[in-house]
DNA sequence: GGAGTTGGCGTAAGCGCTTACTGGAAATGT
DNA sequence: ACATTTCCAGTAAGCGCTTACGCCAACTCC
């Protein structure tokens, strides 16, 4: 028994003790499912819980257990929020985020986790107190492709256990990410061996992502060595988005470029923007330029003509990336230097339309295996 | 000083004051930025700070001043996680949600919250046990369109602060939601009397979604007003999804019906898969049939025919609810009951191509301020 | 130069939980 | 009937912070 006043605000445990006539340990016993306490008991504790709408809190739990249950979520915000126009059209570029997010929180919920997300921007000069603030809140990161130096993760993973999403092999922290080079090898396979296209081009991710540089070094050496022609330079350079794809065909064509055959993005998104902009000039995909994304997100089969890319299994990314930092959040021992890994999910070629393959015509139950 | 052991885990606040030759009430207020503690001490603590890769402990500060600084956002998932798939395509009707997201997100990071995101299963059993261990990690809620019953939503609100998001006006608590009503009767009178069409029809979203019925509602009676006809029915009922979409037209088109003149979507997704399936068949949009859909989401310009839309300011509606949420939270009183509040952000219709009007000619200037 | 003032910093009391330890009642054994 | 085991439930000690309070040294002022 307590002799604590009845607070006037949110109830506590204490309240909730004084109300059923029993210890604020027989409460927590119960709040724990722990089976102590014996039906009657049990009871009593949940009939004043649910009369006063006790709600344990989470702070008080994670202090005294050493364990909050949340895992940070980082991912990088492409464009400052305070030049002009508060929402730029740089969401449309993260839809792949949220799909690993979606793949982590899945996964992190039948764990009793849930997840905190923030996005940093870049060149946010607070931006190690902001990753400290975040941490603070969680008992392990997951940091997307691209928020933070090598350096910068070395040493937050000092404090809290860390795992990074498509990130270089061999750094600091283990990683998790998509089979880029396989099936990017296979792209160029297929569309130099199995359709003939001899010109082709690349069109980049971001300069800096480990995932954009293997894509399109994978690409181009395949290309090279079956024999074709691979563009590429700064004419070629995308961001992932949309827009992006756009605008390099654009201008290309306004400089009276003669197109490639074949264009492989460096993501889906890239992908629609550049289907966009050939069609907005009356040049038909496949038959004029064929064009290939990457990632295979759902609204990549919607398209006309469906687009040819490479699935990469987006969520399970994710939920292997929140496995590995679970893993390491009950280790006994703090991290261990050496079990650093790189964990690599294979991806495979989705053969559509956008390549030059025919309309898809086999029967439902073939397609949905294939 | 304090003579509590050196710890050989994580530092704490303690550890840091020793390193530092200081009381951890001078660490504490280095680390709360107030001004008392000189420039030499200052520098002393900071050193120490990143001598030892301190972070403060989230759950302690949150427990200390009351505070979390994390705000909750619900939201629900549709398919269950377990049937088979582990990851159904459900995440392609969930773009909305995470655009919204981002929207809260970024105003919350300017005042130093962070998100704490969580869907949840309708169908779960143990829902309120979810619902209250979230809402235990966070100073408030914010719940998407349909997680909870109105009823859930009342006694949850008990407790912790809530806003909903794209509620029934007249909810449990304070709400935000962009305008249907308006722009859908103006998407009505847009495809009767400037395209002339007689024969419409509208496929709905979740038939228990308040967005949905409104949008729905408005449109048939504004149609039926102008001397249209506006099909409606189970055959017409879709879920939001680009799936339904494509179920919907493909269903109608083998039982032989005659296919309305114009067809407007719950949503862009479900536009997306209308157009699929239409194109699927011969159809050409606008030509045989107009389609139109909702929200405007970014690949909406990018669709070949552009697609004719209305414009939710959809990060606007998460920054709006935050801002309420915040307000709640910081309120000295506790909730006011009678302030519950039903805020309307204005849409807009945004004619492209998929409705019938001509390709857009006009200027890139004048393009992107309309 | 002593009394009053100021400002920097340390002490200690929580915040609301979990859980090791412990006491006592009930159940069991002889 | 008493000794022993078992089981419940209560007591109290933290978890790592923030902050009210108060002390002491360094000032100011007549």
């Amino acid at each position: 028994m307590d002799a604590r006043p009845t607070s006037g605000a949110t109830p506590t445990i204490y309240d909730v003790a004084r109300r059923a006539g029993v210890s604020i340990a027989s409460v927590s016993r119960v709040l724990n499912g722990r089976d102590n306490p014996r039906p009657a008991t049990r009871d009593r504790v949940l009939k004043a819980i649910s009369e006063l709408g006790f709600v344990p809190d989470g702070a008080a739990r994670a202090l005294s257990s050493r364990l909050k249950q949340v895992v940070g979520v980082v991912f990088r915000r492409v464009y400052g929020t305070d030049d002009g126009g508060m929402f730029e059209d740089e969401s449309e570029s993260l839809l792949f985020g949220d799909q690993i997010n979606r793949g982590i929180e899945i996964v992190a919920q039948r764990r009793g986790y849930d997840l905190l997300v923030s996005s940093v921007n870049i060149d946010e000069h607070t931006l190690p107190n902001r990753i400290m603030t975040i941490a603070g809140k969680c008992d392990g990161l997951i940091l997307h492709d691209q928020v933070l130096s090598p350096a910068g993760i070395a040493s937050i993973a000092r404090t809290v256990p860390v795992v990074t999403l498509a990130g270089a092999e061999g750094g600091p922290v283990s990683n998790v990410r998509g089979d880029n080079a396989t099936s990017m090898r296979e792209m160029a396979r297929h569309l130099v061996q199995d359709h003939g296209y001899r010109r082709l081009a690349y069109i980049a991710g971001h300069a800096d992502s480990p995932d954009n540089i293997v894509r399109g070094r994978s690409f181009a050496s395949e290309v090279h060595a079956l024999g074709g022609e691979c563009l590429t330079g700064p004419a070629w350079q995308g961001d992932y988005s949309a827009g992006s794809g756009v605008q390099i065909v654009r201008g290309l064509i306004a400089l009276g470029a003669t197109l490639p055959r074949a264009i492989a993005c460096a993501n889906d998104q890239t992908a629609l923007g550049v289907i966009y902009a050939l069609a907005e000039h009356g040049l038909d995909v496949p038959g004029d330029v064929a064009v290939t994304g990457f990632d295979d997100l759902p609204f990549a089969r919607h398209l006309r003509p469906q687009l040819t890319t490479v699935r990469q299994p987006i969520q399970e990314i994710g939920a292997k990336a929140f496995e590995v930092l679970h893993s390491m959040i009950t280790a006994d021992s703090p991290q261990d230097s050496d079990a650093v890994q790189d964990f690599v999910l294979p991806t495979r070629l989705i053969r559509r339309e956008s390549c030059g393959c025919p309309p898809d015509s086999r029967p439902a139950v073939w397609r949905q295996i294939s």
